[in-house]
DNA sequence: GGCCATGATTTCCT
DNA sequence: AGGAAATCATGGCC
């Protein structure tokens, strides 16, 4: 972006010679006697322009303050608003506003959602939690696992932030003759870069023509600039926290056995409710809690043991007939509980497998 | 390293 | 929406 100008300087600096506006000027001054001369002068003066950049620093400002005394300055400086004035109506078209790019409402509708974006830590963690279990369609209340997840997640967050606010850019309209409000800017790269370019042009100002309006005109292309260096902040953000949520869902791929004592918990229901054992959503509730697990895993594996067991039978009978005698003792012992239909006291019996009370009513076949 | 048990996921069905 | 069945992928044992 910076270098437009020079490039500016340099195309139309070299037509320059041919220039009418130029040669009328040239005219403007003494009658044309030292015509020569100042053809002479203006192709130093050009020449001196071109390759100021190849000077060092300090010789270049020497040159600069050279040519700004030059008694063909002001001609030239004519010259040069009147090529402004030419360039200026195409550089005027050029300049629509952009409409606000989708892409970059969708990136920032995705950190909100994930919970990067938006709001301090508690409605974010929620949003993450809400976000992960969308995802997976496990309880929020899961673990070690999740816990690392949210870690990652905030992480990321306070990264986002941080750089973000580098390159934000407070609306700074450089008001009137002054950019004053420099000391109410936020303190960060955007701003910095853009005050410095502002000064800078202003400084140029002398030595040529540069109006408000451009400035104006450089500042919202540096802001432009800076919006694509968010843009690909949130970009990459989203792809940190895609990468983190495959990982987070891989990881939860990775079994674990449950603990014997959830499985001992699981096969007591199973088996006392061998006869039809599809446990009530606050059945799974209840053995989840006591189980600690999720409702779903406890779906899980009654799905799993179901159809399993369906399958072959003739393996699980020892674990069965176990069960079915553990909760017998238990039944005796609390003796009056016969009252319902078909479970507890049933199963096991007699060797009979296929535990007489496992109706194959239901979905079962 | 193969093998089975087992929790999780996917697909299809009702 | 919830379940059956198939399938995936890992844990853990030999």
């Amino acid at each position: 972006m910076m270098d437009e100008q020079p490039r500016l300087m340099h195309s139309h600096g070299v037509g320059m010679a041919g220039h009418p506006g130029l040669a009328q000027h040239m005219q403007d001054g003494t009658a044309g006697t030292d015509g020569e001369g100042r053809k002479q002068d203006i192709g130093d003066i050009l020449q001196q322009i071109m390759t100021i950049t190849d000077q060092s620093l300090d010789e270049a400002q020497a040159r600069k303050h050279a040519l700004n005394c030059h008694r063909m300055k002001p001609a030239l400086f004519n010259v040069l608003c009147e090529i402004k004035e030419k360039t200026v109506l195409s550089i005027r078209g050029a300049q629509e506003e952009e409409p606000q790019d989708p892409q970059l409402m969708r990136l920032d509708n995705m950190l909100l959602a994930e919970g990067v974006a938006g709001p301090e830590k508690g409605g974010g963690s929620a949003a993450a939690a809400a976000a992960a279990a969308a995802a997976g369609g496990i309880g929020a209340d899961n673990s070690a696992e999740h816990s690392d997840y949210r870690a990652k997640l905030s992480q990321i967050r306070q990264i986002y932030h941080t750089e973000l606010e580098k390159y934000e850019q407070l609306d700074i309209v450089p008001t009137g003759g002054g950019y004053g409000q420099r000391q109410n800017f936020k303190k960060n790269a955007c701003n910095e870069f853009t005050t410095h370019v502002m000064n800078l042009l202003r400084e140029q100002s002398r030595t040529r023509p540069i109006s408000p309006k451009e400035i104006e005109r450089m500042v919202s292309i540096i802001h432009r600039k800076f919006s694509s260096i968010q843009m690909q902040l949130k970009q990459s953000t989203c792809e940190a926290v895609m990468i983190l949520r495959s990982r987070f869902l891989d990881a939860r791929r990775k079994r674990r056995n449950f603990n014997k004592q959830a499985t001992e918990i699981l096969n007591e229901y199973f088996y006392s409710h061998l006869s039809n054992p599809y446990p009530s959503e606050e059945a799974k509730e209840e053995l989840a809690k006591k189980c600690s697990i999720t409702v779903s895993q406890v779906s899980n594996w009654f799905g799993n043991k179901r159809i399993r067991y369906k399958k072959n039978i003739g393996k699980f009978q020892e674990e069965a007939n176990m069960y079915a005698a553990r909760t017998a003792v238990s039944a005796t012992s609390v003796s009056a509980q016969g009252s319902q239909a078909n479970s507890p006291s049933t199963p096991n019996s007699a060797g009979g497998y296929p535990s007489p009370c496992y109706q194959p009513d239901r979905r079962i076949q």
